[in-house]
DNA sequence: ACGCGCATTTGCGTATGCATCGTCTTATCC
DNA sequence: GGATAAGACGATGCATACGCAAATGCGCGT
């Protein structure tokens, strides 16, 4: 049998441990929809597709169900966890709040304009890529300003739910970027939500995020309902 | 050796793995402050205690790593976290938050009286509780109202979130709270509350909520660090 | 006496074996 | 023919085994 060490693991694998190595590339299967939601994986099978005997497959599967990506069936293996629409709700619910409180915090803490500098660089990347209709660039740009938005507020669990509840629409995102009409509101948005947080704003900031959220919430969730997709 | 069913475990173990009853031993061992924060304890010792091996013990442990509530050391044994004034800062900004989304959909809902019942009812055990100074009491109906609040609003991610940093903070709030002045303000917050959710203003159940929780978060940190507390 | 390096110890990460429990299939009975 | 029960198969949950690497302690050298 291959020993723990002998396998070159295809690439270099730095210092993790398996369950990490696991638990990462299980985690971008699912994201990008490589492991379809609603999939049964048996823990051998998953093991041996990664290269590794059960127990760190199932270690990892353990982390991802308390990141809500997967569920642990006893005997039906891991199952990729469906986002139905309600759970869309549930989430964007939440993110709004959350990327609010990070926006408000952010605004309160004056940063200086130099802090700002990725979000206005992300602003312009997103002004390209309408020009361009570049829907992929837009989506990658938009991605980062909130994720920057919400990584400059400097609070470390608000960052960690936050993306852990990105993930999971993630694939939900990729579904809809096609087909939703052109975002150009958004940049509205978040040139308006720099701007609240320059002035140190924190009220103003936190309500324009809040509308830009509630907004493409609900955009999104229409789109959704109207595409008959009751899951992806 | 003990083959693993032939020990009644103690009581009644229902029907649940080793690894989640494992979890919820430590879980409350944690959160009852039995086992202190910042100790260390290795995977085998653990074990022991729990009469099972290490695996179900360390499955157990990572699901409370992603809680926040442990962290996997290597070789250094499961580490239970304190809990800083930091932290403490960055939990409250996060609860204010769920719990005040949570006050607003639940107005926005316009539950029926008989919905809001128990919420009455933890406020009435306040009032007495406060009058009686028996402030064990005071704070099991407070848990109680925050906790029914949040469940009230159906969003079963913001229960979750909202429990797992409640978990985390429980130690805090237990030191605090023979510490801190009666909390009279309090009770009147909560009244303010439900009268706002019971008129469907889901705005104002809202503002109220969160300034309710800004007020015990501004209070319990200075609480904290006027006793010198750096971590709990 | 103090510091550095090596050897030993020890805890973890992973693999593997086993028994249990659930599921699916098949055969029999109504 | 359909439904139900019994049995076989199979995957999990857990215990145990093993090797590596980090931490500790001791000895030696200065």
């Amino acid at each position: 049998m291959a020993s723990t060490t002998a396998q070159p693991t295809s690439k270099r694998d730095e210092k993790q441990s398996q369950a990490q190595r696991a638990a990462a590339k299980l985690r971008e299967m699912i994201i990008f929809n490589q492991l379809p939601p609603g999939s049964n994986h048996l823990e051998v099978e998953l093991g041996e597709m990664l290269g590794m005997s059960r127990t760190p497959v199932r270690e990892a599967a353990v982390m991802l169900e308390a990141q809500g990506l997967v569920e642990l069936k006893p005997r039906r293996g891991v199952r990729v966890r469906p986002i139905l629409v309600s759970d869309m709700d549930e989430i964007y619910s939440i993110l709004t709040e959350l990327e609010s409180l990070a926006a408000y915090d952010l605004a309160r803490s004056h940063p200086p304009a130099k802090k700002l500098a990725g979000l206005v660089r992300d602003i312009e990347a997103m002004d390209r890529a309408l020009e361009a209709d570049d829907r992929l660039a837009w989506a990658k740009a938009d991605e980062n300003f909130h994720r920057s938005l919400v990584e400059l507020s400097g609070n470390r669990r608000l960052i960690q739910i936050v993306s852990m509840y990105s993930d999971q629409v993630h694939r939900a995102r990729l579904v809809t970027l096609f087909i939703r009409p052109k975002p150009t509101q958004s940049n509205a948005d978040h040139r308006a939500l720099v701007d609240a947080i320059m002035a140190g704003d924190g009220e103003r900031a936190r309500e324009i995020h809040r509308a830009h959220r509630i907004r493409a919430k609900n955009m999104l969730i229409e789109l959704i309902k109207a595409h008959g997709f009751s899951a992806v």
